[in-house]
RNA sequence: GGGGACGUAGUUCAGUUGGUUAGAACGCUGCCCUGUCACGGCAGAGGCCGCGGGUUCGAGUCCCGUCGUCCCCGCCA
């Protein structure tokens, strides 16, 4: 038996042909002695007729059919009496001669359907069923044909697709590794790639000129709408290349990858400075899509008002059209939403019709509210936001990022945001260092690799927050595509920066070593970029996250629901990689309120574990961690002159 | 690690100030039906109210904890 059409493909230039079609039983409409069947394959629906008088045996088959079965149908294309215009073959219907059940099919959990409203949950764990409906498969299908005309563009442009190891080093730098344990090493481990970073520079240094791979990526971080721990990047480098010349690559690229979701982007896009970006948007990924630009207004509240309102650093402002009707309780909300993202306090200015009124004209005066609004260009009806940050952090405009938040939700809530806009920007002039509160240093703003602005070569060690680099970033309507940099090819300026963020010698010979001696055998100058495709293809899909275009996708909480992995493995596997698993818990003791992080080898040893730890109150009692029978955790306390066991009960620590 | 939302039938949801036997729609099962196309009609099955404690004469409802999903902050060179 061999299929002759796809359900979806019949029409009526069809008709009078035989044909065999085969897919999934849709939906069953059962007269009595005339029996539909809806039947289902990618390329639609067709609509299926059984009659009992003609053909009986055909019919009593299709009585048995039920949803989601898998059949097989011969017949004869008719066109139908009554057309149906909801569905593309509706001009004509497929007369059942036989019916072959080819599988049955449990209940699905949800139904099959365009619209679904199952939850993500349901839809994840039974992905291969949520996977059958059209607009998966279009999601899908458009993916494909973004990176097959990605692969086209670059290829006709001269790149070479190279591929590099996923069974890699760990690099100390950026993201968490996910690690692979060495089975003949024990004790060492590989690292699945973050990026090809190094490879791809060293592919520069091998001649290659012109390199790019459509390749995953590992990142073991906390998840978002926009960020799976494995995703898919276009990569490249290229030699001897100027700024522009990388930018004219990408603009290539997206153009044509916009044309083939059938969005029309122009080229050049636009360039805006990270500073600007930041005091204009209050972002490093600014949407373009609507006005509502950020100004500082630090001088509309004097001194005293600053004190009273404690506010610490800069004030910034930005004008809400249309919203000047907001409640008393929208601006609460959105003062604790200011709040919530670290600010001291938000102020507001109304622009009624009848007047203008603020939250803080008794603080600030009424020429200062005047001012206020001016400096935002608010009009008649609008609301000024202004936010004020708890302290000025170095460098950076706290005020500015919370505005910028509130700027993108007020933005949303008032509809102001134009959906049919498609607008790109690169970000330049970033920083090439960023101040890390947690490890009190200076860290690479991008990665370690990236150029250095000639003329802040000097400044490189004595004012480097001063320096700045030739990295970029590509943003589309507020996401940030991908980021890339013109890299350092001179060993020596490379080891400096490796200095300048305070790696000794020993460890810069360790980690990098043979990426300096590379550097040293004429390495040509070089840069790149990164996009990633999965957010790519969500915007042009019109999806709010990248699960929608990835196949099989994670949960927040990075599981497989699907697969269900992560999962635990036979002990005989871990033997073989000399690995063993430690169950570590966090107990609370009732004496000192400590914290103890206590490792066990095995859950099932009831009383193992470490020696007692004498207790930091000083009252004399040593901690005994213990563990019972049924797997209950606790510490045990023995204190001199008592030989009774204080059982504590485990409680979750800061 | 922190904040927020949600968790009740296979699915999507409702469930009053805590009060008898927890409902609806769709789906599912059986029967009837020859032009339906979200077919229709009749009958029926289906519930650890996420899980564990607590308060109470009594908990789907209140409290504490826990697990899961989603969104955000931190994190993501």
């Amino acid at each position: 038996m061999k299929r002759t059409h796809y359900c979806g493909a019949l029409r009526a230039a069809d008709a009078g042909r035989d044909a065999t079609v085969m897919g999934w039983v849709h939906r069953r409409r059962d007269l009595g002695n005339l029996l539909f069947l809806d039947v289902r394959d990618r390329a639609g629906i067709v609509q299926v007729v059984f009659n009992k008088e003609t053909q009986p045996e055909a019919h009593a088959k299709a009585e048995q059919a039920r949803s989601e079965f898998v059949v097989a149908v011969e017949g004869k294309v008719t066109k139908r009496e009554k057309p149906n215009p909801e569905i593309a073959t509706g001009e004509v219907e497929l007369v059942a001669a036989k019916l072959h059940i080819l599988n049955n099919a449990k209940t699905p959990p949800f139904p099959i359907e365009e619209e679904i409203n199952a939850a993500e949950e349901t839809r994840l764990k039974f992905r291969y069923l949520d996977l059958r409906r059209p607009k998966p498969h279009k999601n899908l299908a458009l993916r494909h044909k973004i990176i097959l005309e990605i692969r086209k563009t670059m290829d006709e442009m001269g790149f070479i697709e190279v591929e590099t190891p996923m069974l890699t080093r760990s690099t100390p730098e950026g993201a968490r590794d996910y690690l692979v344990p060495s089975r003949v090493h024990h004790g060492n481990f590989y690292a699945l790639p973050q990026s090809p970073q190094i490879f791809k520079q060293i592919l520069m240094i091998g001649g290659l000129d012109r390199y790019f791979q459509i390749v995953k990526c590992f990142r073991d971080e906390d998840l978002r709408a926009d960020r799976q721990p494995e995703f898919t990047q276009l990569d490249l480098e290229m030699s001897f290349p100027r700024q522009e010349d990388i930018f004219n690559v990408i603009e290539n690229v997206m153009v044509r990858a916009c044309a083939v979701a059938g969005i029309e982007a122009k080229a050049p896009f636009p360039h805006m400075l990270y500073k600007d970006a930041i005091r204009k948007y209050g972002s490093d990924k600014p949407d373009m899509r609507f006005g509502m630009e950020l100004h500082e207004v630090t001088d509309c509240f004097p001194a005293e008002a600053k004190e009273k309102l404690q506010i610490g650093g800069s004030v910034f402002a930005f004008a809400a059209p249309g919203a000047a009707a907001y409640s008393r309780k929208q601006l609460d909300e959105l003062t604790e939403k200011a709040k919530g993202l670290g600010a001291r306090g938000a102020y507001f200015v109304k622009l009624a019709a009848e007047g203008t009124t603020s939250t803080v004209e008794k603080l600030i005066g009424a020429e200062n509210v005047k001012k206020l609004a001016a400096a935002c260009g608010a009009k008649t009806g609008d609301l000024v936001m202004a936010v004020s940050a708890k302290e000025e952090i170095k460098g950076t405009e706290a005020a500015a990022l919370i505005a910028g938040q509130l700027r993108l939700q007020l933005g949303e809530a008032l509809g102001v945001i134009d959906k049919s806009q498609w607008k790109f920007l690169w970000l330049t002039g970033f920083p090439l260092f960023e101040w890390s509160e947690t490890d009190k240093t200076w860290v690479s703003a991008q990665h370690p690799f990236t150029g250095i602005v000639d003329e802040d070569l000097e400044k490189l060690e004595t004012a480097p927050w001063e320096v700045r680099s030739k990295g970029y970033d590509l943003v589309l309507n507020g996401v940030e595509l991908g980021s890339g940099s013109i890299r350092i090819h001179r060993q020596d300026i490379q080891e400096r920066l490796f200095r300048a963020l305070g790696l000794s010698e020993e460890q810069l010979r360790r980690r990098f070593g043979f990426f300096l001696d590379a550097l040293t055998y004429g390495t040509p100058p070089h840069g790149g970029i990164a996009l990633g495709l999965d957010r790519v293809t969500m915007l042009l899909a019109g999806e709010k996250s990248i699960r929608e275009v990835i196949a099989f996708a994670k949960t927040t909480a990075a599981v497989d629901l699907m697969a269900e992995s992560p999962s635990e493995v036979d002990a005989a596997q871990l033997d073989q990689l000399g690995i063993g698993v430690l169950n570590v818990k966090e107990v609370a003791c009732q004496w000192c309120g400590g914290a103890w992080r206590i490792a066990f080898e095995k859950l099932s040893e009831p009383g193992h574990g470490p020696h007692g730890i004498s207790c930091p109150s000083g009252r004399g009692v040593e901690h005994f961690p213990m563990i019972d029978t049924s797997g209950i955790w606790s510490v045990k306390h023995r204190s001199p002159g008592n030989s009774d066991w204080l059982q504590i009960e485990p409680r979750r620590t800061a």
